[in-house]
DNA sequence: CAGTATCCATTAAGATACTG
DNA sequence: CAGTATCTTAATGGATACTG
């Protein structure tokens, strides 16, 4: 995430066999902790940088700094400098992410079904 | 996975997103490099380990004992165990894991898609 | 066959302080 | 406001050898 050694047998790995596989692939886009939680806060509306950061309590700044990163770079969520001062930073999502979100409100009402199951 | 501090803000950091929303719980339950992988190699038929090892060629034994140990233990996939010599288990999906093939697909196909457009 | 055990490498996550 | 920088701990992943 920060700093990742390219040829550690790890990243080797991963990489192979996201390359072959696009659930694998999907995953390594969106999995983790945060991303699919960011998006999903981003889904009704376009939010700033604080916004975000209270709106999932728990999150570190360095952390959202870091997903918010990755998910732009995968195209996940784009980003608006306004220059003014003080300054203006907006995330939203991305016609790709926007597609996403019939699937994830599927897997929330599975986790509600399996959590429910096992109480 | 292995051996886990209970109390370390991480931890409790994790368990309280994961408490809270449904989403975040899905995710815990089925995240990760290999647990949907193995679910999916499952879908066809049940496995014996060596079948799903090879079918997974990259993944080590002592990686897929844990996940196997956790997908069991969340109750994704079943194991049985034959009281023969040489020893043999098999393991197969469980209702509530079936729930989520369609839920994949949908992710795999996106998965796909957002591969293309990228290319 | 179906795993365990051990030890080490890599990566993710967090606290805190600071800046343009 | 919207981040960086730095340092530290925790968690995950892997190689290899061994066992009932």
């Amino acid at each position: 995430m920060a700093e990742r050694k390219e040829n550690s047998t790890n990243s080797v790995n991963r990489k192979c066999i996201v390359e072959s596989n696009d659930l694998s692939y999907a995953i390594d886009m969106v999995g983790g902790r945060w991303k699919l939680l960011i998006l999903v806060n981003l889904e009704k509306k376009k939010l700033r940088f604080n916004e975000i950061r209270k709106a999932m309590s728990s999150i570190t700044e360095r952390m959202l700094t870091l997903q918010l990163r990755e998910l732009e770079a995968d195209g996940l969520i784009s980003r608006t400098v306004y220059a003014e001062v003080p300054p203006r930073v907006e995330y939203e999502l991305t016609e790709i992410s926007t597609e996403l979100i019939p699937i994830w409100k599927k897997l929330c009402a599975w986790g509600a079904r399996h959590r429910k199951a096992r109480a």
